[in-house]
DNA sequence: ACGCAATACATCGGCACCGATGTAGTGTCG
DNA sequence: CGACACTACATCGGTGCCGATGTATTGCGT
């Protein structure tokens, strides 16, 4: 399953969750969600909608076209909405260190709907966040903002450190307020 | 091209700017830059570096091994240096937009060694991150962190907000120090 | 002496990606 | 009432992705 794959239909079982949607409206909810990063494809959601078909998640209903072309309305199956929240429930690692997935990830997670499960995956990212690591490094030594010369790598750093606090500082009042 | 493709050649680009290096060694360092987000397969990164030499930016040589089975030192040409200045002095509009392509864009453009250039690039970027923009919507309004009872999402809208403020703080210092 | 890990490179096959392109109906503005 | 934009869905083809797998060498631990 390629990455890209795996985010896509985490997001169409996200959004259909909620209500059944047409292709189009699914397709800009997913733009609005991760478009600035990668744009969806019509090309590529429609067959990710097939896969998802196909292996039972969801069903197509066809309807007469109310304003243009007939939708095909899709509805998660009761399979489908297992499926999400297994996915919710047990993220694989990917999902928790590709911050793209995370986000996608954390964008549903509420469907889990059970608190102690929702603190676990959180704690997963927690954890991984407070791992040491830097993206540049002298052999194995990872280098600080302050080592480098460089304006643009410190900006790297520099940003990927603010947005690291802002995280866990929201995880742990989360977590808190989730009675953990 | 597809997107991880840019990006990765990007980062070839960018590493052999520096120095001529083998290719396990060039993976490590791609690893490292990008590696949590999304782990460079050898077999993505091998082809990479096939297309980059038949397009004349590289030139490999195989030296002995000296610690393990013989190695290929991949070496920029002049076309290559060329190649990935032009990539930086004029990255497309994905390359400004996609948090992943900015890094590595930032990453390496102190290799573009002209201070207007390299402050034409940071403007651009800022002009994308001072567009109001969220992920979840009303109809056609973006709603606020403070808007949504989920408070996943909320999270989500929280570290987005953080990121983008640091990020314009160390653009405007960045874009006076270059004597923007 | 042997196994295992690490270094270093490489191929293959099935599938996913996605730009280009097509079809068809609806809304609206001049 | 013709042009154009938008909604909505769909296919095709060339290419990239990447897990699985293979080859060969060095070197360390026991």
């Amino acid at each position: 399953m390629r990455q890209n794959a795996v985010m896509l239909e985490l997001a169409i079982l996200g959004f259909l969750y909620d209500a059944p949607l047409h292709g189009y409206e699914l397709r800009k909810r997913i733009s609005a969600l991760t478009g600035h990063v990668r744009p969806v494809a019509e090309s590529t959601l429609y067959p990710a909608i097939k896969r998802l078909e196909k292996a039972g998640l969801l069903v197509r209903a066809t309807e007469p076209g109310a304003v243009a072309a007939p939708r095909h309305v899709l509805r998660l199956t009761d399979d489908g909405r297992l499926e999400l929240r297994r996915r919710l429930a047990e993220p694989d690692e990917r999902d928790i260190t590709d911050e793209n997935r995370w986000f996608a990830v954390l964008a549903f997670l509420r469907h889990l709907d059970d608190a102690p499960a929702q603190a676990a995956v959180l704690r997963r990212r927690m954890a991984f966040l407070e791992e040491p690591a830097s993206f540049f490094y002298d052999g194995d030594r990872p280098l600080r903002a302050e080592e480098l010369d460089d304006p643009f790598r410190r900006g790297v750093l520099t940003i990927a450190r603010a947005t690291s606090r802002a995280e866990l500082t929201w995880l742990r009042d989360t977590l808190e307020s989730l009675g953990g």
